[in-house]
RNA sequence: AGGCGCGUAGCUCAGUUGGUUAGAGCACCACCUUGACAUGGUGGGGGUCAGCAGUUCGAAUCUGCUCGUGCCUACCA
């Protein structure tokens, strides 16, 4: 093995043997396991947040695997209607070409080609992740098979009268020249100003003032209204208005909606382009004034003057010729909620238009009663309110999106504008008996999430009965962050129960979401993603930059982010690797909802990489070629150090699997680290070392080898899930020395093997006393080194006193260890001798001292013995406190008041030590 | 406005049903190239657990309030 860690070389061929020998697809077994990855857009490519979920949906899948689960992890994309659409139009209009020039079916070509030039990367940095997807199952929410589910899953839903077709207001994009969900609809607050604006009465016997953020939308006024009890308006209510510029006469409304301290207490109505006004509106049957076309241009419908302007070139006129009217009372300054699309990020319009809904109120019912009743169960569980409270207050889902892209809604047209739904034309016309009239399918496309909705069937078959479906749903566990429960949680569970009666997974495990070294999320415009793979192959500062600032929305923002991106790379980002980059992503899931990526912590875990490494180099070093007690003939004899680490070994392999079946995947890699590092490294390789290099018995050494061997090829299955390549690596030269596998094997592999269980009968509570005490015996001496100054290679004598029989028990057996580790040159027990003059360190009451002669600074050691036992002291006071309160002692269990009368016992008896020792080095 | 979350060492975070001397990694200081590993070893410093009040024999942990902070939902003419 190379002297020191080296991902790349490593990681490259392995993905490729396991992929090329087909270990990724089920195998077999009795329980099914499977987790559907939530389909990243086929176009786009890997960010921080896939790699962070895809690590986790990997472990659990790796470990399932190994546990002997038929173990089923379903990979795809989905088309993402918009984003995809944008990215081909903004193609073409380099070309100078709109959609519209090619025409449907050429566009479609092209997004095709599109999708086929690009989507492999995201395909690509799924493999570099080592992520053990099934690419033979391998599917695209555009391809025959889905798109005839979500063919079925409409006719279905329509032939129940689910799915409707209405006029109703939706939130528009004038850019993108489509509907969207509210949910694409992103509310932030931004200065603006409220116009006052005053209103002539009809029949010239005064006005109203009304206050609107809008002012453009007045050429579609309806009606004013005021509050019914408002007394100020008592004698308006049922006048008309003559509407100033348009001269139209609007009524004057009383609606309790009206909240008569905000503004000037009146409102100006237009149905046709607010919600609120849309639904007052409705409820006094007034007209829907359209003024604006699909750009949100004004229309016809606008005086004259007014018609083909920009809506905010409208705003600035009708300000102006207000103004010039003497209408314009005031102009406050605002701050109001402007809502945008998520997409193109243009003000969104409310806008009058034919749609298809989905009617919700009866798919949400058994949706909510499913999270209820436990058949689906949130991870962490508090998310469960944010879904409930979203489920019980649903709008209609509007589902048409005016797209090219995307799935086409089955329904035809006659020339009289009557519609007809079906699978297909031929079916329609069967149906319906139409003969040969003209029909015109619908040019709408569905949502996106309409069919993600259906991802965990589609993929597996629907509507076909396959038998991956019997075999596979429900799933078992859907990872994905929390911002789409309401995209896509809440609707996979409406759509699956429906068509299905099943629920689609047993558990949502809701990640959090990752963000930048400041807490910011990590978005392309702020320009602080970082891609994956550049954490895994590194990459230098200046292409970072490049990679950075190249294509932004707002160009203007390359300068701020190149100068914070030199700040925080300024030796651009090493090469980590996959596994210590996977090991991160684990060690930061713990439960917050926010997670900030620190690099730093990378490149701990790249050394903890290193770490393995090099133990597995001493191990083979070690062992290979020697007998590693796989003869079972032979007589073999585990030291009290094989027996401490095989019993610590179970309760890590206990801590783990706890751990991750709660999707604790943090607290599971600790646990890992920390019995790699240091309990298997920093102690038992080095108390190895004596028992390898004495004189002591082959047997001892057969059974010190076996274990170093066992137990390194333990660690190596326990870490795979979490560190595919270099577990994999590493144990290929380990496990033919362990018996895990035999020589002859030739493809083995341990993404196969099966996954370490907790053995109770090999947990040892002596071997674990002992070792404890060794090891403090030893980090006394250390402390004394330390602390004194003394050269870590310089050879002392100890001497100890006041033992115990235990202590010189222990001492008789476990001498070579501590003058291995603690670099003794003897150690002298003291039955009843005076010690020589000393440095102290006590464990328990056994005084472990080193002479001070020529070693030891006088001044150092009374600093170091004081230091020590003001410490104490303080420790006593806090006892004593604690056990003259005597409601303690009367309330508190005895057991606990017990272990503080022995704390307080030993700290009594420490510190009297300390002080003798201290006196007596005065005297000097 | 309503809901949810967070505030623990310089930084990023653990802390299971209240009982530890409040932990880890990184950073920091000192010493050390020792035959697995300097991507390392050994030792060390560093916290009024945001604040206040309460429940309790005992609170980082439970309750209430305050402050700070983040997110979500709704409304804002």
């Amino acid at each position: 093995m190379e002297k020191t860690y080296n991902p790349a070389a490593i990681e490259q061929s392995w993905y490729q043997t396991w992929e090329e020998r087909n270990y990724f697809a089920p195998q077999g077994g009795e329980s099914a396991y499977c987790i559907m990855i939530p389909p990243p857009n086929v176009t786009g490519s890997l960010h921080m947040g896939h790699a962070f979920q895809d690590t986790l949906m990997d472990t659990l899948i790796r470990y399932k695997r190994m546990q002997g689960h038929n173990t089923l992890w379903q990979v795809g994309t989905d088309h993402a209607g918009i984003a995809t659409q944008m990215v081909v139009e903004r193609q073409l209009l380099a070309e100078g070409l709109s959609r519209h020039d090619l025409g449907r079916e050429k566009f479609l070509d092209k997004v095709w080609e599109w999708k086929e030039e690009s989507g492999g990367t995201i395909t690509k940095q799924l493999r570099r992740m080592g992520a053990s997807v099934d690419w033979s199952r391998e599917r695209f929410t555009m391809d025959d098979g889905l798109s005839e589910a979500v063919q079925e899953v409409f006719v279905q839903l329509y032939e129940e009268g689910l799915i409707y077709r209405g006029k109703r207001l939706v939130n528009w994009d004038p850019k993108l020249h489509t509907a969207i969900s509210d949910l694409e609809v992103i509310s932030e607050e931004e200065n603006g100003f409220m116009w006052h604006i005053s209103y002539d009465l009809a029949d010239g016997s005064g006005s109203l003032v009304v206050a609107t953020t809008r002012p453009e939308t007045m050429l579609g006024d309806a009606a004013v209204a005021v509050h019914p009890d408002d007394e100020r308006f008592q004698s308006f209510i049922g006048k008309e208005i003559k509407l100033p510029l348009t001269g139209r006469l609007i009524p004057i409304i009383a609606d309790d909606y009206v909240d008569p301290e905000f503004g000037t207490g009146c409102v100006k109505i237009t149905p046709a382009h607010d919600f609120n006004d849309y639904d007052m509106g409705k409820r006094h049957n007034l007209p829907m004034i359209n003024i604006f076309t699909i750009d949100a241009n004004l229309n016809e419908n606008a005086p004259e003057k007014y018609q083909g302007m920009e809506r905010f070139d409208a705003r600035k006129q009708i300000v102006e010729d207000l103004s010039e009217q003497g209408l314009l009372v005031k102009i406050d300054d605002h701050k109001l909620k402007v809502p945008r699309g998520d997409r193109s990020g243009v003000i969104v319009e409310p806008f009058l238009t034919d749609q298809w809904y989905v009617a919700v109120e009866s798919l949400a019912k058994p949706a909510i009663e499913a999270v209820e009743n436990g058949d689906i169960e949130f991870v962490p569980k508090n998310w469960e309110n944010t879904y409930f409270s979203w489920m019980r207050d649903l709008q209609d889902w509007c589902i048409s999106r005016q797209l090219w892209w995307g799935h086409r809604i089955p329904a035809w047209y006659d020339e009289d504008g009557k519609f007809y739904v079906g699978r297909n034309e031929a079916e329609v016309r069967e149906k319906h008996q139409l003969g040969d009239k003209v029909l015109r399918q619908d040019d709408d496309v569905l949502d996106t999430w309409f069919s993600s909705a259906l991802w965990t069937f589609s993929t597996l078959g629907w509507p076909e009965k396959t038998d991956a479906l019997k075999t596979f749903h429900s799933t078992d566990v859907l990872v994905t962050g929390f911002d789409i429960i309401f995209f896509w949680v809440a609707r996979m569970i409406m759509m699956t129960l429906k068509f299905t009666g099943e629920v689609p997974f047993k558990k949502i495990y809701i990640t959090g979401l990752l963000r930048d070294n400041d807490g910011q999320k990590m978005s392309k415009s702020k320009g602080n993603v970082l891609d994956p793979l550049d954490l895994i192959n590194g990459i230098e500062l200046e292409p970072l930059i490049e990679k950075r600032t190249k294509s932004l929305m707002q160009p203007k923002m390359a300068k701020s982010i190149e100068k914070s991106t030199r700040k925080q790379f300024s030796d651009g980002i090493p090469a980590f690797g996959t596994d210590a980059l996977r090991f991160t992503f684990c060690s930061l899931a713990s439960t917050g909802r926010d997670i900030k990526f620190d690099l730093q912590r990378t490149e701990g875990y790249r050394n903890f990489c290193n770490k393995l490494w090099n133990a597995a180099r001493y191990v083979l070093m070690n062992t290979d070629g020697e007998d590693c007690g796989l003869n079972e003939q032979l007589p073999i004899e585990l030291s009290v150090a094989d027996r401490w680490i095989i019993s610590r070994l179970q309760k890590t392999e206990e801590t783990f699997i706890h751990a991750l079946e709660s999707f604790r995947f943090d607290l599971a890699a600790q646990s890992l680290y920390d019995f790699v590092w240091n309990e298997y490294c920093d102690w038992y390789l080095e108390l190895s070392k004596p028992a390898l290099n004495s004189d002591g018995s082959e047997a001892a050494k057969r059974g010190t080898r076996r274990t170093l061997v066992r137990v390194l090829e333990t660690i190596l299955r326990l870490s795979h899930p979490m560190m595919p390549f270099i577990t994999e690596e590493i144990w290929q030269r380990v496990a033919p020395l362990s018996g895990a596998t035999k020589e002859s094997d030739t493809e083995t592999t341990i993404m196969l093997q099966p996954f370490p269980q907790p053995d109770n009968s090999k947990k040892d509570e002596a071997a674990e006393q002992d070792i404890q005490w060794v090891k403090q015996v030893i980090i006394a001496v250390r402390n004394i080194r330390g602390e004194m100054d003394i050269a870590p290679g310089k050879k002392l004598p100890v001497y100890l006193h006041n033992g115990s029989d235990g202590d010189l028990k222990r001492l008789q057996q476990y001498e070579s260890y501590l003058i291995s580790l603690a670099r003794l040159n003897s150690i002298t027990w003291l039955a009843n001798e005076t010690p020589p003059l000393s440095a102290t360190q006590l464990v328990g009451n056994m005084e472990v001292l080193v002479p001070m002669a020529g070693l030891i600074d006088k001044d150092a050691e009374v600093q170091r013995l004081q230091k020590e036992i003001d410490k104490l002291d303080k420790e006593v006071r806090r006892l004593e406190g604690k056990l003259c309160n005597e409601k303690f002692i009367a309330k508190a269990p005895v057991n606990i008041v017990d272990k503080e009368k022995d704390k307080l016992a030993s700290a009594l008896s420490a510190k009297e030590k300390l002080i003798e020792q201290l006196a007596v080095i005065n005297e000097l």
